[in-house]
DNA sequence: AAATCGGGGAT
DNA sequence: ATCCCAGATTT
């Protein structure tokens, strides 16, 4: 059997396969050039299955190109809190922005300026012009790479880019003639319910006869990728400041910086405890020095709090780093004579941290110099930008955050900590 | 080429 | 625990 005929009856039997098989999703109602757009970012290393609410309820916020491009950037973050990678938020009406001031507000057909819209890349670019356009090009994701990888016993690292190049170049000749929209879907599907990672069902699958990599006994040792590095652990120390006097029943969060991680998204305010050792397990700080490292770095952001005890603890997963949570309960201070003895205390435990993790840590040193000039700022009223807000329950409305400050929240104001350090 | 950027579901 | 998901951007 040549290897155009294996092609060819890889095609013919997948699209069959496929309009049989087809799932029914939201983005795949209407033939709409924005909702396709929209869906294939939030897929973006993104399950279906988690996509499908956040799609909704953001096409119904956020009906029209225009629409997303004239809402304020807090609600469309609003939008897309929970569902990670924030960026694709800010990018996406960035993206909306631009198809109104350089394409009326619809969305462009051509190759060159839909792969100029920020946030898409050469597999999004792929994605729209074949499925909202019905255009001939290859949209080549995880899923195609490791079903084409199988089918065709191609043994090339598919984490290194030259392999996703010869990859869109296959999956360019597999199209068949008219039929873009529908063979591309039938490709991710196939990936998706089929031909699947971990327990690929052979016995089920279209276009099993002539794959390669079954064939060879294959299947579950492709596609080869090298394997990721492991998250470095960080251990955080959070404040959970309950406000008095005229903050009473409000909670001290701050909001992100403009760029990096969690880029603009709200959170209580929190510092790092100890410089992660590479590959090693961060290591829970002990309660005392604890408090101490905490309130010095409240302070140093111009707040005085007493914490009290600890609440709770959490972890959070990036793809790089592992946050080990300490969350302690602290009480804003009246304002006092022994105020800033006690603060001072505090001030002082902060700076000893701050340079034994600079001096004994030369990896963390950028973390600690930024707490250090932080601090520094704080004292002679520069500061860093970072805005810092009171809030109720209410506001959870309004702000967007992380899922991990998000539970520790909604668990404060349900009173999960109330009992725990009093 | 390597690192950065979330969160969760499946196994 | 490990993998990896309808990847893009920055370094």
């Amino acid at each position: 059997m040549g290897l155009q005929e294996q092609k060819r009856h890889f095609s013919v039997n997948l699209l069959e396969w496929y309009m049989i098989n087809r799932r029914d999703l939201p983005w795949r109602r209407h033939n709409n050039p924005y909702f396709t757009w929209v869906s294939e970012i939030m897929l973006q290393q993104t399950r279906v299955d988690t996509v499908i609410p956040y799609f909704n309820r953001f096409i119904g916020n956020f009906p029209t190109v225009q629409a997303l491009a004239e809402a304020p950037e807090e609600e469309v973050l609003k939008n897309w809190e929970g569902l990670g990678y924030y960026s694709r938020a800010r990018n996406l009406q960035a993206a909306a922005k631009q198809v109104m001031e350089l394409h009326g507000g619809e969305m462009p057909q051509d190759k060159q300026s839909v792969f100029a819209l920020k946030g898409v890349g050469p597999y999004t670019a792929g994605a729209i012009l074949s499925i909202a356009f019905n255009q001939p090009q290859p949209a080549v994701d995880g899923n195609v790479m490791r079903v084409l990888s199988r089918y065709f016993l191609i043994d090339e690292d598919i984490m290194k880019g030259s392999t996703r190049v010869l990859m869109e170049e296959l999956a360019g000749e597999l199209i068949p003639e008219g039929r873009a929209r529908d063979f591309n879907q039938a490709l991710m599907e196939l990936g998706a319910l089929v031909c699947t990672p971990k327990a690929p069902h052979c016995l089920t699958c279209p276009v099993m006869e002539q794959c390669s990599g079954r064939i060879a006994g294959r299947e579950l040792t492709l596609p080869v990728k090298t394997k990721a590095k492991p998250p470095r652990p960080e251990q955080r120390l959070v404040a959970l400041v309950e406000g008095r006097g005229a903050h009473r029943g409000r909670v001290l969060v701050r909001q992100r910086p403009e760029t990096g991680l969690l880029a603009r998204m709200w959170e209580l305010p929190h510092v790092l405890a100890a410089p992660a050792a590479a590959g090693k397990a961060a290591a829970p700080l002990a309660d005392e020095p604890a408090m101490a490292l905490l309130a010095g770095s409240l302070w140093a952001e111009g707040f005085a709090a007493r914490p009290e005890g600890l609440a709770t603890h959490a972890e959070h997963v990036f793809s790089h780093i592992v946050w080990s949570l300490q969350v302690y309960k602290c009480t804003e201070q009246d304002q006092s004579s022994e105020l800033p003895l006690i603060a001072a205390e505090a001030r002082a435990a902060y700076d000893a941290q701050a340079a034994s993790q600079a001096e004994a840590a030369p990896a963390a040193e950028s973390s600690a110099s930024t707490a250090a000039r932080a601090a520094q700022e704080a004292l002679t009223g520069k500061g860093d930008g970072l805005t810092y807000q009171w809030i109720g329950p209410e506001d959870m409305e309004k702000l967007a955050f992380p899922n991990v400050f998000l539970k520790l929240l909604r668990n404060y104001f349900a009173g999960a900590y109330d009992e725990a350090t009093e």
